[in-house]
DNA sequence: CTAACAGATAAGTATGTGCTTATTTGTTGG
DNA sequence: CCAACAAATAAGCACATACTTATCTGTTAG
């Protein structure tokens, strides 16, 4: 759950794909699987560091696990890119203030 | 300069650690090696995968190139957060007019 | 109860990554 | 010009990571 394991989890692309699907909606581990030619396994090992990094959070559903997007993990990105407010385009300036009731 | 290349480059501590001390302020890549026990070639590699990342960028000093935070790397992180907008802590909310204004 | 299925774990492998030392490429002060 | 220095590149190594197949665990339908 520290930056580490956050960006860690982003960098790579079949994960940060994952996690746009799961976006667009909760969903179980198998009904993922569609559109990636990725095998059950390593399905759950993405999920499993995603999981890891707070990105996505998971609720057993009977025989199945349900997925969806963790908002926490958004926001300590949030917060992470909140570091280099004095380096912001100026139009992402108005993000300073948001990020600082944050903090509160 | 892709997402790919982005993320990968914050996904090292090492790097993220040089990032964040470029945030304070440029320098050149000796300057940079204080406090960080790596070789010069480590260093060099480094910072060839920030700029290669669009994170920072270079200018040739003479003898010297001096680095700094690029603060077009910082807004594509913001525009990726942006997709996410549906699942931004309540307090975060503020960020999409901004983000909304820079994709114009 | 048990066959079938969802998902996790184990173990192995190929590739990627971060580091090192050695060397090369630029640039300047004397 | 050239010795000295800043930085980049080359080559090699140890370890991490993303994948696979095989197996195990948990849950439910019949």
């Amino acid at each position: 759950m520290d930056d580490d394991s956050l960006f860690r989890a982003l960098a790579d692309p079949t994960r940060r794909a994952i996690f746009e699907r799961l976006a667009t909606g909760p969903s179980n581990a198998s009904g993922l699987r569609e559109g990636f030619g990725i095998s059950q396994p390593a399905m759950s090992q993405h999920l499993g560091v995603l999981v890891g990094a707070g990105l996505v959070r998971q609720e057993r559903e009977g025989r199945f696990v349900n997925y969806e997007v963790d908002p926490a993990g958004i926001g300590r990105i949030g917060i992470w890119l909140g570091r280099y407010q004095a380096y912001w385009p100026s139009r992402m300036a108005d993000l300073g203030n948001v990020l600082k009731e944050m903090d509160q």
